[in-house]
DNA sequence: TGTACATCAGTGAACGCGCGTTCACTGATGTAC
DNA sequence: TGTACATCAGTGAACGCGCGTTCACTGATGTAC
C-alpha cells in the first residue's frame, strides 16, 4: 500500500494536471461558499496535494481565482456568440436570445459568475482577464450593431449603448434573481420572462416592434 | 493622565456609544477594502476597544452586517421616496428621477452599497434586514403603478414589472459601472446618462412618449 | 540502448499572523428606599 | 440626601484555528550523447 497516497487513488509523486484539479477544485469551492470562502489552503487539500504545491502554479490566491474568472469570460462570449448566431435567423430574435444566454449562464455556472463579478479582484490582476471580459462585451456590442441596421435611420442609439443597456439588464436581473445559490428574492415570474419582457419593451421603444 | 486612555480623547470605562460607533467604524471598513475585508476585531481595534466589547451589542460578525445592509436599505428607500416624491410634479419626470436615485445612492454610499448586495450574508440573517429591502422595492413599484394608470388600458404591464425592470436596469449599472471603488470598466458616457437613456428607451416601448 | 544530468513538480515541516470567541473579572451607572 | 445593590458595558488574557507563505529537500521525467 505503501505506493497509494488515498484511498484506492493510485498517483506517484507528481500529480499529472495539477493547475487543472485546482481551477477544478477552485470552482466546486466557490460553488459551496461562495468567493470569499476559497482558500488556497483548502484547494490544495481537496486536490490531495501539500499546501505548498500550488505555489508551482499560481503566484497566489488571486492569481488563481483571476485564472478562473477569465475561463468564465471566455465561455461567457462562447456562449453569448452561438446564441446570437450571426444574426440569425434574425437579428431581432437572435438579440433576444443573446440576453437569454447571459442569463442562462449565471444560472448555469454560479461559480464562474461568482468569480468574474463578485470575488472582488484587484482591477489590475491580470491582462488576459481584462481582455477576456472585453471580448464577451464585443459579442454584445456587434449584436447590437447589426440589430441598428435595421432602424430608422432617425433615432438610431449608438449601438455600444445598446448592448451596454442589454449587458446591465441581463447582468441586474441576474444578479437581483437568478444566481443558483438559493437566498434570493423571490418572483412573480421566472427572471427569464423578466428578461424578455424587458428587452421586448426596449426594443419597441427603439422602434423594433415584432412586426 | 490615568484616566485617559489614548492620545487625549478622554473616555472612561464606558464608551457610550459603542454601537454606534461600531458601525460607523464598520462603514469605513467596507469602503476601504470591501464587504469581504472588514473583520470583527480590527472595528473593535478602530473604536479604541477591546475585542470582547462589540459581543454586547451585536451577536457576531454577520449580525453587525445586517445591521449595517439594514440602515443601508432604510437610506435608500428614504432617497427613492424623495425623488419620486408623490409622482409630482409629473409621475413621467419623478420615475426617471427615482432611478438617477438609485444610482446616485450607489455612487454616495459604497460602503452601504457593498454591505447590501456584495456582503454574501445568508438570507435568514434578520427579518429586520428583508422588510428594509421589501421597503425599497415597494416605492418603486408603487411608482410603476401611478405611471401605470397613465398608459392605454390595453398592453399595460404589471406595475411589478415595470418596477423590478428599472430596478434590475439600475443595479446592473450601478454595479458594472458606477462603484465609487474604482476598478470598473471604463465607459464612453456617464452611467447617469446611460441609465437614462435606458429608462427613455424603456417608457418610449411603453407608449410614453415624451409628448 | 544505456547512462549522466538538468529540470520540473512535488514534499513536509515550520513560521508568524490575525481572527473569532470565551471567560472570569471589574468599573460605572441607575435606582429603591 | 445618602447608601446598598443590581445591572450594564467594558477589560484583558487566553484559546484553538486555519491561513498564506517560505524553505531546503527529493522523487520523477525528459533529453543529450
Amino acid at each position: 500500500m505503501s505506493w497509494s497516497k488515498r484511498g484506492g487513488e493510485r498517483r506517484g509523486y507528481h500529480h499529472g494536471n495539477l493547475r487543472e484539479a485546482l481551477i477544478a477544485t477552485a470552482l466546486e469551492l466557490i460553488a459551496e461558499k461562495g468567493p470569499a470562502g476559497f482558500t488556497f489552503a483548502e484547494a490544495a487539500r481537496a486536490a490531495g496535494v501539500s499546501p505548498a504545491a500550488p505555489y508551482r502554479h499560481f503566484r497566489d490566491r488571486d492569481a488563481l481565482l483571476a485564472d478562473v474568472a477569465q475561463r468564465g469570460f471566455e465561455r461567457l462570449a462562447d456562449d453569448l456568440e452561438a446564441a446570437w448566431n450571426k444574426g440569425e435567423p434574425d437579428p431581432f430574435v437572435a438579440f433576444e436570445s443573446a440576453g437569454r444566454a447571459y442569463l442562462a449562464f449565471a444560472r448555469k455556472e454560479p461559480a464562474y459568475y461568482a468569480a468574474m463579478f463578485e470575488a472582488q479582484l484587484p482591477p489590475d490582476t491580470s491582462r488576459e482577464l481584462t481582455l477576456a471580459s472585453d471580448r464577451a462585451f464585443a459579442v454584445l456590442r456587434q449584436a447590437a450593431e447589426a440589430l441598428c441596421a435595421k432602424l430608422p435611420k432617425q433615432g438610431r442609439p449608438p449601438p455600444m449603448m445598446m448592448g451596454l443597456h442589454i449587458w446591465a439588464l441581463s447582468h441586474g436581473i441576474a444578479s437581483l434573481f437568478a444566481r443558483g445559490d438559493a437566498g434570493r428574492r423571490k418572483l412573480p415570474m421566472t427572471p427569464e420572462e423578466l428578461l424578455e419582457a424587458g428587452v421586448l419593451i426596449y426594443l419597441q421603444g427603439l422602434g423594433l416592434g415584432d412586426d
